[in-house]
DNA sequence: CTCGGCAGAATTTTT
DNA sequence: TTCTGCCGAG
C-alpha cells in the first residue's frame, strides 16, 4: 500500500516521500527585491497570487489573466519554498490546462520543475491515486482505464447477459445514466430509489452493480471511477486519507465551475486538514452543465469553505469595450450568477458587433469566407481568426467554401486522433500483447481484420473462458485443441493465438515502436486497409504511421498506454497560418482578434433542445455560451443568422437568436447593406440562393415560420439598422411559452403519435421520459403525447 | 460469415 | 440529408 510497493510510484515522488518540513526560509532577511514574476501584475491579481493561507475563490472574468494569476501563484509558493513540488495539489479539467500550466511555471521560476507529480486533471490524479491503492478497490495496480468506446460495449454486454432487449433499452440510455451517477458520486449502493427505476424496469441500478463488477472481473476503470474509487477508499480508509491531507499542503483548482459532485466531494476530502485550497473560476463561463458540472459548486463555495477570500478579476486585458459591452450586456440576462463586470482601460471603443441575416447557411459561408479574405488581404492572420458554431453539422458549409476557395482552415475539437476507429484496433492489439488478460481489447480485434471468427465461434470462446476462468486468449488457445468448434475456426485460433504470443516475446526485446509496425503487417491489418478502396483508406494508412512514430517519445509500451488512456489527443502543431473552425464548446479558454459567430437562430443558438430539457437553467447556459463566444474576441466579432436551414435534410425557417436583441444597441452595427434585407429583400434576387428550390419545394412561403420572418424583417426596417432589438426578446418568451409546468405526472398513461402507448417514467419541464408498451423509453416533448 | 438494403435517429463532449 | 446499426439473403 506504500508507494514504495507499487510498480507504478514515480521514483521522484519517492524522493519526496518523507515528506520534509519545508525549508523555510528560516527567518532569514525578507527579499530586498519583490520577485520579478510578480511584476505587472494588477492589485487583485497580485492579492489572488499572495493569499496562500486559507481557502480563496478567485473569480476570474473572461481575459482578466486568470492563468497568468494560477502559475504565478504556483511559482510564488515554489520560489519561497513553502511547500516542495510534490505537496501542492493542482486540478485542471484538460491536459492541455495541465501542460501549459507546467510549462509556464518553469518558465516563471526558471528551468523545468521536476516533481510536480500532482499536477494534472482530475483523472490522471484521481488514476495515480487510485493506482497506489488499486487493491482497496478490488483492482490491481495496472488496471485498463476503459475509454467511452469500450465502456460502451462492456454496458452492453451487460445489458444482454440480464436478457433485456437492447433494443427498448440502449445500451446508450444506460451509460448516460451511469455516468450522471458516477458524475454525482454514487456508487450502485447509493442510487436512489427513484433513479433506479428509470431503466428497464427499475432494473437500472442492479446493472449498474454488474458493471461495477464486470469492470473488477476485467482489473478496469472506467473515468468515473478514477474519481469515484479514490473517494471511496479516503472516505474508508482514514490514515490513507490523513496522508494525503498531509502531503498537500497547497490546493489549486482550475474551472472549478465546471466541477461535478464527484469531484466536489474529492475536493472537499482532500482539503479537510489545512484548506488552503485556491479555487479559480467564472460562473458566468460554466457551459458544462449537461454533462454534470454542478455551477452551484462555485455559487456556494463561500459556505463551504467559511472566512474564504473572494477575489474578483474584472480587468480584461483582451477585448475592446465594445465586445466587453456587448457580453456584459447579455450576460446581465442571467438571474443565476455571482456577478461581475468587466471593464478595460483602452478608451478606444473599437469596432461594433457586426450583424448581418443572411439567406440561409451557403451564403452564411460565402459571407464569412469573403470577409475573412478580406481582413487576410489587409495584413491579418487567419489563425487569428475563428468561426465558433453551436454544433458540429453547422461546419460542413463552412468547410465546402474554404475548399472551393482554397482557404488554409482547421477543425479545432472535430473527432480526435486516438478516437478514431484504426488507432483504437491497433491500440487494442498493443493492449493485448501488453496484458494478455485485456480481454475488451481481444474482443475488439478478434475479427479485425476478418478471419472467419463470427458471433457462434466468439460465443463458444466466451463460454470456454467463463467455464474456465481464463482470459479470452487464453482461452482461445486452449479452445483450438479441443473439438468444441469447426476445425476452419479452430485454425484460426489457434494461429491467432500463437502469433500473439509471438508478439508478446518480441515485446521483451524489441523497441516497442518496430514491435507496433510488425503486429500492423502480420495482423494483416494493413493489407486489409491497402485493399480498402474507400477514399478514407489512405488517411487512416497515414494515420497509423502517426501512431507508430508518436510511440517513439515514450520509454516502453505501457507508459504509451497510460498516455494514450489520459490523454486522448495528439499535439498538433499550430504554427501554420489557418483559419480556425471550431465549436463553442472547444474555443472556451481561447482568444482571437476575429470571431465570426453565425448561426444565431432561435432553435440552433438557443438550441431548442437544451431549452426542452432543462427550461431556463437550459436557456441560462446556452447563453452562457454565447458570452463565451462573445469574450473570445479580441478586437472584431460578425454574428450572423439565416432565415432558413436545413434540418435532417428538411427546409426550416428561423427567426433571428433572441440573445441578438439582448445585445445592448450602442455596441451593435446591423450591416444593411448585404445584411438580411438588402440582399434578398425582395426574395427573388438570384437563383444562386437555393431560394427558388427551397420554396418551390417545401412552400415556406405560406407557413407560419415564414409569416414570422416576414414580421420580423417589417421590424428591422422599422427600427433602422443602428438599433439592436429586431425582435422583443420578451414578446418571443412569451410566444415560445414558459417550459416549466407540465400537465403530464410520472405513472400518467399517454398516447404518441408515432411510438403508441406508453407510461410516464418522469417529466422534465415539457419533455418526458416515456416508457412505451412497444417502443421501448424514449424522450418525447408533452406537446406529442396526449393523456391515454 | 458477409454483404447489401432499410429503418431510425440526428447538440454541445475537457477525461 | 446522412450515418449507423440491424436483419435477411446468399
Amino acid at each position: 500500500m506504500t508507494a514504495h510497493a507499487n510498480p507504478y510510484a514515480d521514483p521522484l515522488e519517492a524522493a519526496f516521500e518523507p515528506s520534509p518540513e519545508p525549508s523555510a526560509p528560516a527567518a532569514g532577511p525578507a527579499p530586498v527585491a519583490e520577485p520579478a514574476y510578480l511584476r505587472g501584475l494588477n492589485a487583485e491579481q497580485r492579492e489572488a497570487v499572495l493569499t496562500l493561507e486559507g481557502p480563496v475563490l478567485v473569480l476570474a472574468g473572461a481575459g482578466t489573466g486568470k492563468t497568468r494569476v494560477l502559475t504565478t501563484r504556483l511559482a510564488h509558493i515554489l520560489a519561497t519554498r513553502r511547500a516542495w513540488p510534490s505537496q501542492i495539489l493542482a486540478v485542471t479539467f484538460t491536459n492541455k490546462a495541465a501542460r501549459e500550466m507546467k510549462e509556464r511555471i518553469g518558465a516563471l521560476i526558471g528551468g523545468t520543475v521536476e516533481g510536480m507529480q500532482w499536477l494534472g486533471t482530475f483523472h490522471a490524479i484521481g488514476a495515480r491515486i487510485l493506482r497506489r491503492h488499486a487493491e482497496l478497490a478490488g483492482l490491481k495496480s495496472n488496471f485498463t482505464i476503459l475509454d467511452q468506446d469500450d465502456q460502451l460495449r462492456l454496458i452492453k454486454q451487460v445489458i444482454e447477459a440480464a436478457n433485456i432487449d437492447e433494443k427498448r433499452w440502449p445500451a446508450r440510455t444506460l451509460e448516460i445514466l451511469i455516468d450522471g451517477w458516477k458524475n454525482r458520486g454514487l456508487a450502485p449502493a447509493d442510487v436512489p430509489e427513484a433513479d433506479a427505476q428509470s431503466f428497464a424496469f427499475g432494473k437500472g441500478r442492479e446493472l449498474y452493480r454488474q458493471y461495477q463488477a464486470r469492470l473488477k472481473s476485467l482489473n478496469a476503470a472506467d473515468f468515473g471511477d478514477l474519481l469515484l474509487e479514490p473517494i471511496a477508499i479516503l472516505k474508508g480508509n482514514h490514515e490513507i486519507l490523513e496522508e494525503y491531507q498531509h502531503r498537500f499542503r497547497y490546493m489549486l483548482v482550475d474551472e472549478y465551475q465546471d466541477t461535478n459532485v464527484a469531484q466536489y466531494l474529492w475536493l472537499r476530502l482532500l482539503s479537510g486538514a489545512n484548506k488552503n485550497i485556491c479555487v479559480v473560476g467564472d460562473d458566468d463561463q460554466s457551459i458544462y452543465a449537461w454533462r454534470g458540472a454542478e455551477v452551484e459548486n462555485i455559487l456556494r463555495f463561500e459556505r463551504d469553505y467559511p472566512g474564504a477570500k473572494v477575489i474578483r478579476l474584472e480587468r480584461n486585458y483582451r477585448s475592446t469595450p465594445a465586445i466587453l459591452g456587448a457580453a456584459s450586456g447579455l450576460i446581465a440576462a442571467n438571474r443565476a450568477r455571482l456577478g461581475k463586470t468587466l471593464w478595460t482601460e483602452s478608451d478606444k471603443d473599437g469596432d461594433k458587433i457586426r450583424i448581418s441575416g443572411v439567406w440561409d447557411a451557403e451564403e452564411e459561408a460565402r459571407n464569412v469566407a469573403a470577409e475573412a479574405e478580406n481582413l487576410h488581404r489587409q495584413g491579418h492572420a487567419y489563425a487569428e481568426m475563428a468561426i465558433l458554431v453551436r454544433a458540429s453539422f453547422q461546419m460542413r458549409e463552412f468547410e465546402e467554401r474554404f475548399v472551393a476557395l482554397g482557404i488554409p482552415y482547421r477543425v479545432i475539437g472535430g473527432p480526435r486522433f486516438y478516437e478514431r476507429a484504426e488507432i483504437r484496433d491497433a491500440m487494442a492489439y498493443l493492449r493485448v500483447v501488453a496484458q494478455g488478460d485485456d480481454d475488451l481489447a481481444f474482443e475488439r480485434i478478434v475479427n479485425k481484420p476478418k478471419r472467419g471468427l463470427g458471433d457462434a465461434t466468439i460465443q463458444a470462446l466466451h463460454n470456454h473462458a467463463r467455464a474456465a476462468n481464463l482470459p479470452l486468449l487464453a482461452a482461445a488457445a486452449e479452445l483450438s485443441t479441443t473439438d468444441e468448434i469447426a476445425p476452419k475456426a479452430r485454425n484460426t485460433l489457434s494461429s491467432l493465438a500463437a502469433t500473439f504470443a509471438r508478439w508478446t516475446q518480441a515485446a521483451a526485446t524489441l523497441p516497442h515502436p518496430d514491435l507496433a509496425e510488425i503486429i500492423l503487417d502480420e495482423s494483416g491489418y494493413t493489407d486489409m486497409l491497402k485493399a480498402d478502396k474507400s477514399p478514407d483508406a489512405a488517411g487512416r494508412l497515414e494515420n497509423l504511421k502517426e501512431l507508430v512514430r508518436s510511440m517513439d517519445a515514450f520509454e516502453s509500451l505501457a507508459a504509451f498506454l497510460e498516455h494514450v488512456s489520459l490523454v486522448m489527443e495528439l499535439e498538433n502543431n499550430t504554427s501554420e497560418d489557418r483559419l480556425n473552425l471550431m465549436t463553442l464548446h472547444a474555443a472556451k479558454g481561447l482568444e482571437f482578434e476575429t470571431v465570426f459567430l453565425p448561426g444565431w437562430e432561435e432553435g440552433l443558438f438557443p438550441s431548442q433542445r437544451t431549452m426542452d430539457e432543462k427550461g431556463n437553467a437550459g436557456l441560462e447556459e446556452e447563453r452562457r455560451l454565447a458570452y463565451v463566444g462573445l469574450t473570445r474576441a479580441k478586437k472584431r466579432v460578425f454574428i450572423s443568422f439565416a432565415a432558413n436551414r436545413r434540418v435532417h435534410g428538411q427546409w426550416q425557417s428561423a427567426l433571428p437568436s433572441r440573445f441578438i436583441a439582448e445585445l445592448p444597441g450602442t455596441h451593435v452595427e446591423n450591416m444593411a447593406s448585404e445584411g438580411f434585407y438588402g440582399n434578398y429583400g425582395g426574395g427573388f434576387r438570384d437563383n444562386q440562393t437555393g431560394f427558388g428550390e427551397a420554396n418551390a419545394t417545401s412552400g415556406t412561403y405560406d407557413s407560419p415560420g415564414w409569416r414570422r420572418v416576414e414580421a420580423a424583417r417589417a421590424g428591422m426596417r422599422a427600427q433602422g439598422p443602428n438599433h439592436a432589438p429586431i425582435i422583443d426578446a420578451k414578446a418571443k418568451v412569451v410566444a415560445t411559452g414558459d417550459p416549466s409546468a407540465s400537465k403530464y405526472e410520472a405513472g400518467s398513461r399517454v398516447f404518441h403519435q408515432k411510438f403508441g402507448y406508453g407510461r410516464v417514467v418522469a417529466v422534465e419541464g415539457n419533455k418526458l421520459l416515456v416508457d412505451f408498451d412497444k417502443a421501448g423509453s424514449k424522450r418525447v416533448m408533452d406537446g406529442f403525447v396526449q393523456k391515454a
